[in-house]
Formats: C-alpha cells, structure tokens, sequence
DNA sequence: CAGTGAGCGAGCTTCCGCTTGACTT
C-alpha cells in the first residue's frame, strides 16, 4: 500500500501526476468542493458570527467515504488543490472532513503540471493558509446571503422562482441598461468623401478619403462645386515604420470570446469541446485566467517555430495579466504538446484545437513589420485636404500563424495596400469624387461572449462560472439570445465625375442582428427593482469592492466574520425595508380602453409570466386575462395585438366526433381533440389556421401508442416498454432502468420486482417536475 | 405535458465557485 496519498481537484491531472510520482504516490481527486452549505435554507447561523453549516452532498459522500478510506492507510497525506482561494478552502475542507491530523497532512501547490515542478512542490510542502480559506469562506457567505435574501424577495414582490445575486444581477442589469441605451439612441447623418485620382507617374490610380466628415448634403454639393475647378497638389508623403505584436495565450475569456468570433461557438459549446480536449490530454486546464506559459512550453514553443518557420520568426514573451481579480492558479490554455498540429477529435474538436495552437504559436513569434505611407493632397480651392494611407508588410512575423479577430463587423476600415508611385509636388487629376451618407451607430448589443468579456472587465465571475451565468439568466428569462432581421434605409451618394455633379438614392441593409442577448420584460422589472431596492449589490463595482476586503483577510488583516457583520447589518436592514415598504411590481402599463367593452387594457407581469389583462381588478366583473407571445413586449404591444390573444381558444368544428379546439398551451400552440393534444408546427398560425390543415396535422401525427414488450397478468400494473433509450420498467408511473446484462424480454415478474424495490430512490425528479 | 392570474395558505423556488459523469422514456 502506498505511504503517500495526493488530492488533487480534477482527475484528468490526478492520473498525469501519478505517473510522475511513482510506487510510493498514490493520486485521487476531489472533483472540486466536496462539501458546501445545504441548498434548502440558508445554512448560516448568522446570531452566531456567521457560522456556516456545511454538509457533504449526496453525490460526493461515496468519494468522501473512499478518500477517508485511503487517508487511513497513509502516511501522509499532500493536499495538492489548486493555488489559489477556492483551492485553499477545497484543501481545508478535506482536512476537515476527512478528519486529517495536522501532522499527517502537507499542503502543496504547483501551477503546472511537469515532473520538475511536481517534484519540487514535494520538496516544499507547507500549511493549509487559513487565512486564505477564510477569505474564501467570506466569500462563499456573502453570495448565500445576497441570493437567499433577496431571492424571496422578489418572489413576493415580483414572480416566484427569481433569483437574485451577486454576478447574474450584474449581468442582466449590463443587458438591460444597454437596450435602453440602443432604445435612446439617436442616430445623425454625416457624409464621408472619397476620391480617385489619376497619377503622371503610375498607370495605377490613387484612392484618397476627405480629412472632414460633412454634416449635411449641401456642404457636401458646395464642397464638390469647389472641386470642379481646383488643382489637386501632393503637399507631402511620409513614410514610417509600424509594428504589431501578437495577443497573449489564451485565457478561458479569450478562448470563448475568438472561438464565437472565428468558429461561431457559443461559450457553453466552446467549454464542453475544451473539456474534451483536456481529457484526451491534448491541452493544459481550459479553465484558467492565466496567460502565462511554463518553462517546458516556451521551450516546445522555441523548438517549433524555429523549425517551422525559422530562428528570424522567434520572440520569447512573458506576458503578465491585466485582468482584475485574476487568481493564476494555473497555465494559460495551450497544447500539452506544441509539436502536436492536429488531434484525433471530432470536427469542432480540431477547430477549436488549431485555434489554440496557432495563439499559442503566435504568442511567441516575432512582431510584424510594415512600413506607412500617408499622403496628404490639397485643394487649391479649399482648406481641407485629402489623405491617402498606404501599407506594405516588411515583415510578417506572427501574421504568418495568426490574426486577433476584432468584435467590430463594420468594414470601415479601408483596405491598405500599396500606393501607387508619387512625390511631392506632384499634380494630380481628380477622376471621380464620392460622397457616401453614413450613419452614426447605436453602440452594440452584447452576444455571449462579448458579455463575458464585460463581466471579466468589471471583475465580476470565474472561468468556471462564465457558462454557467449566462445560461442561468437565459433560464429565469431575465434575457433571450435572438436574431433580428435588417432594416432598410435610404442612403444618399453624391459624385463628381467629369464636372458634372450627380445624385443617387440607394437602399441600405442595417441593424441585423444575430444571436446577440435581449432583455424579456421580467429582466428589465426584476432589474428596475434591483436597482432601485438593492443599488449596492447591483452596482458595477460591488465585486471589485468586496475583493478587496477579501484580500485583506487572505493578507490576515481584516478578521473574515468582521467584514460579514459590517457588510450584513445595513444589508439586512435594506432587505427588511424592501420587503415591508416596496410595492408589488408588475411593470404595468395601461395600453388603451377595448372599443367593445369599454374596459381598461392593460400588460404587466403575472404569476406565469408577461399578461394582458381585460378590465380592472377593483370592479365587481372579474377581468380576463390572456398571456403574451413570447415576442411581445410590454413597452411596445398594440390593443390590437392584445384583443387577438382573447381570440382562443377557437373551435373549429367536428372531426370524426370531437371538437378540433385550437389553443395556446404552456409549450406552445395545439390542437385539441377529445383526449388528446397535438402540438401545432411553427410554421402554421393559431390565430388563422383552418380547419383542413388542422386535420392534416392530426393525420400526420403518429399514435403515441407505446411499444409494450412484456405484460403480467398478475401485475397489470408493471409493464416492460420500449423507449428511445432503450427498454425499461413502468410501474405506477414510475420509471426504472433495466440492468445491463439482462434482456428484457426475458426478465421475470419476479426479476421486474426486484429492480424496482432495489431502484435508488429518485434524485432529480424535482427538477424535472413542471414548475407549478 | 396542454392556461393558469382574486384570496386562503400549504410547500416550493434562490446564490457563487470548484469539479465530472449520470441521466433522460
């Protein structure tokens, strides 16, 4: 039996450091925390200093129970998570559970992962740094008290089942106060001119832009009249050299934010791809803040570029972060081994892989070189000049493996190249003057992975949260990923060509807009309230803020239950405040009186989501309600939009003996006939569907007769069914699993008996379960 | 799995950050 048992976090990295270690070393993960406050109250005994009440969750007491185990049996036991805050109380807490002796135990640290550093860290063990842990402990509490207080709160004043905290608040708040932005945006015209002129010296013509942007169309006409009769004049041409280094390795961030931009993946596709290729062993961590790189990989990153592309192509960088918060427990995201250009993955799998290695490459080769060349030209009958910009590539450097992508999708820039051959004083003849209408932009919506750059701005999340926010926010519909189509827009262009001035009318596409983060009304509710209720919490320095107590009670200057009580006290207050004093809120808004009623129209936020309301809840008639679309809004829904939802259910007449009803469920609009109901496909409308299609659909719909394998007649109520994943079990409603080995035509009543009183009881029904 | 919205009140919802499979009918 080994003397010597490792923990570490994951346990890809538990079998690479195995084999590093040797006969004496035995290496087992945690799987991150093994332990945390219970999830069904808030498990903090506040009256008592803020004592948290930890428990090991079910899924992890099998693994605690194995650790405790192997922790018996060895010497010493080398608590090897990983180094930083998270890391020292994942450390701490195994201490803890496992009830380790502090003799037997050695904390260690390595931020990557060769035999070198694994040896060395063993050679240096130290002690659990409870200051740290308790910096993490106090900011483990502080987010339980922040979501566990005001979630209930909006639950009462808003709609059951929100949820408030420290980071999704924050983010939904940057989605809605950047729709506000685009919705008070104003857009203003100004015209760009550009001109071409023929050269003496060069066949090849010269494109030059106004150094003066005109607001309005006759500027633009008296600007052109002025040209007619002018001489065009090089004033001067200067030439100077110009670099451009490449970006840094890959952070989680980054990575998420160039494989959106390059590859087109989502940030939750991006990590699940990374998790694979990690795995495989094919890249370092993927979830990381890091850019920097070990020793070995800047040795493995000089070998290959030096043989692929040669010594002149080399530049060795230390590159230091700059993000706020960043921890640096580990590497930056490169391949394991850089010699390694491609990967046995799926397709995105080796996407995603070249992606890494060229940044990775790139990151250490040499700057590009180019040489610039700006022209300027006057108009003898004018003060503003004309400005030509040119460039050549001296030297490619890093652009040989890798260009950053930028979020920009507006083409302004002009496409630099070679300029034709001229000097100063030189006379130049005007061929052709365009004036372009342009619009100023509404500054742009954010996708999911602009939004985690954002938050990563602001300091706000970790790597290993990134996916998970945003899909928490999509999921309470605070905000939506959706497409809009363009707009068209007239777009004046005024030339010059050959003395005669001309003007054109042309249509522009603009506005379009794919897969980028809207707001739903319940996000811009829940944040008004927030942040007129709770202005702290969603403030854009609230994490920056409290980071900084938390380091001071890593650094052992500021006791951690301290910074709780002073943080709690006028929290709590608020929150009492909020509940007692504030108003239920509802976002409603009056949209008009119904012509046939007379009776006042309203759109607010119900219990089930966004409603429109027939009449007023003060008068004798119960009002009605109907629920609305998933696409209206409350700001911007007409009365006519809201009097065709009172339209359903409609009856369209029988078929085959029943009612074909048409109506709009919870998962979308059906029809209903008899019994059953038969989903209606996007494509059709509920509102104007007729009764021919309708059998059509119903036609078309296969039974949903189950395949049954096996019946008892003794037991009616078991059965063995054939599903999509395979068969199983129904009895009493219930499902169980057939084990492997058994087949299931052959399986006995008996047999079926005994699986089901020996299934495991049933975990996560409840979050199956329809929110009701 | 298929409209609900008053009011009564049971019992439920909820956070962030660290890690992977188990699971779905």
């Amino acid at each position: 039996m080994a003397k010597n048992l490792v923990i570490v976090e994951s346990p890809a990295k538990a079998k690479t450091i195995e084999k590093f270690l040797g006969e004496d070393f035995k290496v087992k993960s945690s799987f991150g925390h093994i332990r945390d406050l219970t999830k069904k109250n808030i498990s903090i005994d506040i009256e008592n200093q803020f004592e948290p009440n930890y428990v090991v969750s079910e899924d992890k007491q099998k693994l605690v129970a194995e650790l405790e185990k192997d922790a018996a049996k060895a010497e010493i036991i080398w608590l090897a998570s990983d180094e930083d805050r998270e890391g020292e109380a994942i450390a701490w807490h195994l201490k803890e559970t496992l009830k380790l002796d502090d003799s037997k135990v050695k904390r260690i640290v390595f931020n990557e992962i060769t035999k070198t550093a694994i040896l060395r860290a063993v050679e240096n063990p130290r002690q659990i740094d409870i200051n740290l842990v308790n910096a993490q402990q106090a900011r483990r509490i502080l987010d339980r008290i922040v979501g566990y207080e005001i979630s209930p709160v909006l639950w009462r004043k808003v709609k059951p089942a929100l949820s408030a905290g420290r980071v999704q608040s924050v983010a939904v708040r940057l989605i809605v106060e950047r729709e506000e932005e685009i919705k008070n945006f104003v857009s203003t015209t100004f015209y760009k001119v550009n001109a071409t002129f023929k050269v003496e010296t060069d066949t090849k013509p010269l494109n030059a832009v106004l150094n003066k942007k005109f607001e309005t169309k006759d500027e633009v006409i008296s600007f052109l009249k002025s040209c007619i009769d002018a001489t065009f004049t090089v004033n001067g041409v200067e030439k100077k050299p110009a670099k451009q280094s490449p970006a840094p390795p890959f952070t989680t961030s980054t990575l998420q934010q160039e494989a959106s931009r390059k590859l087109g993946f989502s940030v939750s596709k991006t990590m699940t791809i990374a998790q694979k290729l990690y795995e495989a062993g094919y890249i370092t961590y993927m979830r990381t803040d890091s850019v920097n790189l070990s020793e070995l990989a800047l040795e493995l990153a000089k070998q290959e570029i030096e043989s692929s592309f040669g010594k002149e192509y080399l530049h060795i960088r230390k590159y230091t972060t700059k993000s706020k918060g960043a921890q640096e427990a580990h590497e930056a995201i490169r391949p394991t081994y850089l010699n390694n250009k491609v990967v046995e993955a799926d397709a995105s799998g080796k996407k995603l892989y070249d992606l890494i290695w060229k940044r990775t490459i790139a990151s250490q080769m040499a700057d590009a070189k180019f040489e610039k060349t700006n022209v300027d030209i006057n108009i003898s009958t004018r003060k503003e000049k004309f400005v030509a910009q040119g460039e050549i590539v001296l030297f490619d450097g890093f652009l040989k493996v890798y260009s950053v992508s930028t979020d920009d999708d507006t083409e302004n820039e002009e496409n630099l190249s070679l300029l034709p051959n001229i000097k100063q004083g030189d006379n130049l003849e005007l061929l052709l003057s365009k004036a372009n209408q342009s619009f100023t932009q509404q500054p742009p919506r954010y996708n999911e992975a602009s939004l985690v750059k954002k938050l990563e701005d602001l300091g706000i999340g970790r790597p290993s949260t990134y996916a998970p926010t945003i899909s928490t926010i999509q999921k309470r519909e605070y905000v939506v990923l959706e497409n809009r189509p363009a707009k068209k827009r007239d777009v004046e262009t005024i030339t010059l060509s050959k003395g005669q001035i001309k003007e054109v009318v042309g249509v522009e596409n603009y506005g379009a807009e794919k897969l980028k983060l809207f707001p739903t009304d319940i996000g811009t509710i829940v944040n008004g309230f927030l942040t007129q209720n709770f202005k702290d919490i969603v403030d854009y320095n609230f994490t920056a803020e409290v980071e900084k107590e938390f380091d001071d009670i890593a650094q052992g200057h500021l006791d951690w239950r301290k910074m709780l009580d002073t943080f709690y006290k006028p929290f709590h207050k608020g929150v009492e405040e909020c509940s007692e004093n504030s108003e239920r809120t509802s976002g409603e808004r009056l949209i008009g009186v119904d012509p046939k009623s007379g009776l006042n129209i309203y759109a607010k936020i119900g219990r089930f989501g966004p409603m429109i309301q027939l009449g007023d809840t003060s008068t004798e008639e119960k009002p009605k309600f109907a629920s609305m679309k998933k696409t209206q809004r409350i700001d911007d829904i007409t009365i006519e939009e809201a009097l065709k939802l009172f339209e359903m259910p409609r009856n369209l007449g029988d078929y085959e003996g029943n009612d074909i009803i048409v109506n709009l469920g919870r998962f979308g609009p059906y029809i209903k006939l008899g019994t059953s109901n038969i989903s209606i496909p996007k494509t059709e409308d509920a509102y104007t569907i007729e009764y021919e299609k309708c059998v059509e659909i119903i036609k078309n719909t296969p039974s949903k007769d189950k395949k049954v394998l096996k019946t008892f007649a003794e037991a009616p109520e078991i059965e063995i069914l054939e599903g999509i994943y395979g068969p199983y079990i129904k009895s009493n409603g219930s499902n169980y699993k057939i084990p492997k080995g058994s087949s299931a035509e052959e399986l006995s009543l008996e047999e079926c008996r005994k699986i089901i009183s020996e299934a495991p009881p049933k975990k996560s029904t409840k979050t199956r379960k329809t929110k009701k």
